[in-house]
DNA sequence: ATGTCGTGCTGCGCACGA
C-alpha cells in the first residue's frame, strides 16, 4: 500500500476552489495539509471537497492564516493548537491521526509565519514558534510512529533553494537565525522529504505573483515534508506538482507531494 | 524592484499581509 501525503498553501480556498477541486481529482492525493485557506471553519467549501470523498478537519481565521487537512481514510485524533503560548490566536497549526492501511499515521499542516519584515516583532514571533513546534515536535517523536509535519514553513532552507541569494539575503524566510532554528527542528530526528530522495537545487514550491515571477523562474523552496524515522524510512517518492502554478487563477504556492509505503 | 493577489472595512478605494 501507498499513501499520499501533500502541502499546499492554497492562498485563500474560496478563491482556490475550482483550482483545487481540479488538483485533487487529479493528482488524488490521499492525504492534503492546506494552509492559508483564509476563511472561518463556516466558510470552509466542506461539502465540494467531501464530495470527492475526503474527511475533513479546519482550522479556521477571518482573513489570514488558516490550515487544514483533508484525509480519504478516516481521521481520528485532530488537535489544532500549537502549545506554548495561550494567546496566539493565530490558526497556523493542525494536528491530526489518519487511520492508514497499515496503522495510524500523524499529519500535521503547518503554516509557519512569514516573520518579514526583520528584524522587528513579527519575527520574534516567528523565532518563537519556530521554538514552539522544536518543544511539541520532540515530544511526538518519543512516540515512535510514522510522522509527517507538512508545511509552508517560510524558509529557504539553502542558498541553492532560492534563484538569487542576493535577493533574499536579509529576508526572513533566509536569515540565519530561520535557518538554525529549522535545522535545530530536524536535528531532532526529522527528514526533510526533498532532501532524503532529490536535494537538487533550484526546485522551487513558490513562485511570488509580482514581477513575472513564475515567467522568469524566480522561485524559492520554502513548503516542505519532515519525516519521523518511522514515515522516513516508508519515502518512496517526492513530487513538486510545477503545473498548478500555470494554471488560471494559480496560487503562487506550489503543492508538494510525498508517496510512503504506508 | 515590482506588469500581484486576496481579504475586509475605513467600503466601490484603500490598508494590510504576503
Amino acid at each position: 500500500m501507498t499513501l499520499t501525503v501533500a502541502s499546499w498553501n492554497v492562498n485563500s480556498v474560496k478563491a482556490r476552489l475550482p483550482n483545487v477541486l481540479d488538483w485533487l481529482r487529479e493528482a488524488k492525493p490521499d492525504v492534503v495539509c492546506l494552509q492559508e485557506i483564509k476563511t472561518v471553519d463556516e466558510g470552509f467549501p466542506r461539502m465540494e471537497i467531501e464530495d470527492l470523498g475526503y474527511n475533513v478537519e479546519t482550522h479556521g481565521q477571518k482573513s489570514y492564516n488558516g490550515v487544514a487537512i483533508l484525509s480519504r481514510y478516516p481521521i481520528e485524533e485532530c488537535t489544532s493548537r500549537l502549545p506554548g503560548d495561550d494567546e496566539d490566536e493565530q490558526a497556523r497549526y493542525i494536528e491530526a491521526v489518519i487511520a492508514a492501511e497499515t496503522g495510524p499515521v500523524r499529519v500535521a499542516s503547518i503554516y509557519l509565519p512569514n516573520g518579514n519584515p526583520a528584524p522587528g516583532p513579527k519575527y520574534d514571533y516567528k523565532l518563537a514558534w519556530m521554538e514552539r513546534l522544536y518543544s511539541h515536535a520532540k515530544g511526538l517523536l518519543e512516540l515512535e510512529e510514522p510522522l509527517i509535519l507538512a508545511g509552508d514553513y517560510n524558509c529557504i532552507p539553502r542558498d541553492s533553494d532560492c534563484w538569487d541569494m542576493a535577493v533574499w539575503a536579509d529576508d526572513a524566510l533566509a536569515l540565519p537565525a530561520t535557518r538554525a532554528a529549522f535545522k535545530k527542528l530536524r536535528w531532532l530526528g526529522l527528514t526533510e522529504a526533498f532532501e532524503q530522495l532529490d536535494g537538487r537545487g533550484h526546485q522551487y514550491t513558490f513562485y511570488d505573483y509580482q514581477g513575472g515571477a513564475w515567467q522568469k523562474g524566480y522561485g524559492i523552496r520554502i513548503d516542505h515534508l519532515l519525516c519521523s524515522p518511522q514515515a522516513s524510512d516508508a519515502l518512496e517518492a517526492i513530487d513538486i506538482h510545477r503545473k498548478t502554478r500555470g494554471e488560471p487563477k494559480a496560487s503562487d504556492h506550489i503543492p508538494i507531494v510525498g508517496t510512503f509505503a504506508l
